[in-house]
DNA sequence: CGCCTTTGACCCGCGC
DNA sequence: GCGCGGGTCAAAGGCG
């Protein structure tokens, strides 16, 4: 998978809507230099008003259209955001508002993500409908990528957003179906996947609960529910109507539980694995070898140990730094100061950033609004805006089916 | 039979 | 205040 590419937005929440998002794009190709997502994530967001606090989104593209097989049945999402116990952090709450940051924009980002980072909050406004415009698929969240970016197949764009549109507060259910106004809403992860299949597997199981068709565009967008107990994580799926061979898949909040395919693995033999390292294991094996549905089968029966000692020789330097690292935020900063090295060319490479990414995200969950917060500011690449997601209220009779991802 | 999708109605924030 | 639009609820039906 040398070529394929990944783009991560992020959401992040709360207050209103202020629309400012950052885009970087990371090239994930060959060429370039490699870095892990991690790496290449953006630099938080220093902070930035904590008026607004508050959402901030990621995009995560990734093209998959090369490997395709890696698509469909893999689990590419182990980027996931999860609260495994035994992987992650405690569950934060995730109100915190917290942390801006002008990293972003920053014109130090170092980078040699290369990227382009552009930036632009600040109109964005305007950009924003002009973006929006072009995307409209995306009106995810705003996460809007360029074309011919994409279309290099390599490159990876991390956005931040943070606004979003509405704020879905999640609601919970209660006896008059009330919402929480507040909106204190996971930060969400958008995902850019260049991929036929609309459902690609994460690793959960999920429950549609609604779909509506998106402004723009001849494809609906489908709401997901976790179907763990006490579970509440939720994600959007939305195919681009402007790449019929991208789909975008949001995700909100934390799971509480681990995967059935993490849970397989462990079974497996991981057990020795240190914890915290066997779902990355985990993924990564699913990432390399993943290809096809198969991919659990498969990757069950890979060995275990290998992978793991893969695992730990990729991604060293990434551990290392996510050890540093606590938040996002956190991340950014040393990010600014320090690039970190990792390398994406290969296959392995590309594990490794997964990793990375998925610690990431990790992060960005628990501790939510502080990571990824504001990052108004800057924005390196690309801006772009929160578009809203256009949906309309009549429904789409499209109907998509698959349910477990 | 349990799990899941479908789908119209409803909730709710926001802009006008 | 009204309508729009995103997001969610929940009854009904489908499927394995
Ligand atoms: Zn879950």
């Amino acid at each position: 998978m040398a070529n394929s590419s990944a783009a991560a937005f992020l959401d992040e929440i709360p207050n209103k809507k202020n629309k400012e998002s950052c885009i970087i794009n990371f090239p994930f190709s060959p060429a370039l230099p490699s870095h892990s997502i991690f790496d290449m994530i953006p630099s938080p967001p220093s902070q930035s008003g904590d008026n607004h606090h508050q959402k901030a989104s990621s995009f995560v593209y990734m093209d998959m259209l090369t490997t395709q097989d890696f698509t469909t049945s893999s689990t590419l999402f182990e980027w996931f955001p999860t609260n495994d116990p035994d992987l992650q952090l405690p569950p934060l709450p995730i109100t915190s508002p917290a942390a801006t940051s002008e990293v972003l924009n920053n014109p130090a980002t170092p980078v040699s993500l290369s990227s382009s980072i552009s930036s632009s909050s600040h109109e964005a406004g305007v950009a924003n409908k002009s973006v929006a415009e072009n995307e409209d698929e995306l009106g995810f969240e705003g996460g809007v990528e360029e074309p011919d970016e994409k279309n290099g197949d390599h490159g990876i764009r991390l956005v931040e957003n943070q606004n979003d549109q509405q704020d879905q507060t999640q609601k919970q259910v209660k006896p008059a179906r009330k919402r929480k106004n507040t909106k204190q809403r996971p930060p969400r992860i958008t995902f850019k996947t260049r991929t036929d299949v609309d459902h690609l597997d994460d690793g959960y199981r999920w429950r549609k609960y609604g779909q509506k068709p998106v402004k723009n565009s001849p494809y609906p967008r489908s709401y997901y529910r976790c179907t763990a107990l006490g579970c509440e994580v939720k994600k959007r799926i939305e195919r681009s109507s402007t790449e019929a061979s991208v789909v975008l898949t949001s995700y909100e909040g934390n799971h509480t539980h681990h995967s059935p395919e993490k849970m397989r693995a462990a079974n497996f033999g991981m057990m020795h694995n240190p914890s915290g390292f066997q779902e990355q294991i985990h993924q990564h094996h699913n990432i390399t070898d993943g290809v096809g549905d198969g991919a659990l089968g498969n990757q069950v029966a890979m060995s275990r140990s290998q992978q793991y000692q893969q695992f730990l020789d990729q991604n060293q330097n990434v551990r290392q730094q996510q050890q540093a690292v606590p938040s996002l935020l956190d991340y950014n900063n040393s990010f600014n100061t320090a690039p970190p090295v990792s390398v994406v060319n290969s296959a392995d490479n590309f594990m490794d950033s997964s990793a990375s990414f998925r610690r990431l995200l990790q992060n960005q969950e628990n501790y939510g609004e502080h990571n990824l917060v504001r990052n108004n500011g800057g924005l390196l690449q690309d801006m772009v805006v929160p578009m809203e997601m256009g949906g309309a209220r009549a429904r789409a009779g499209v109907g998509e089916g698959t349910s477990r991802t």
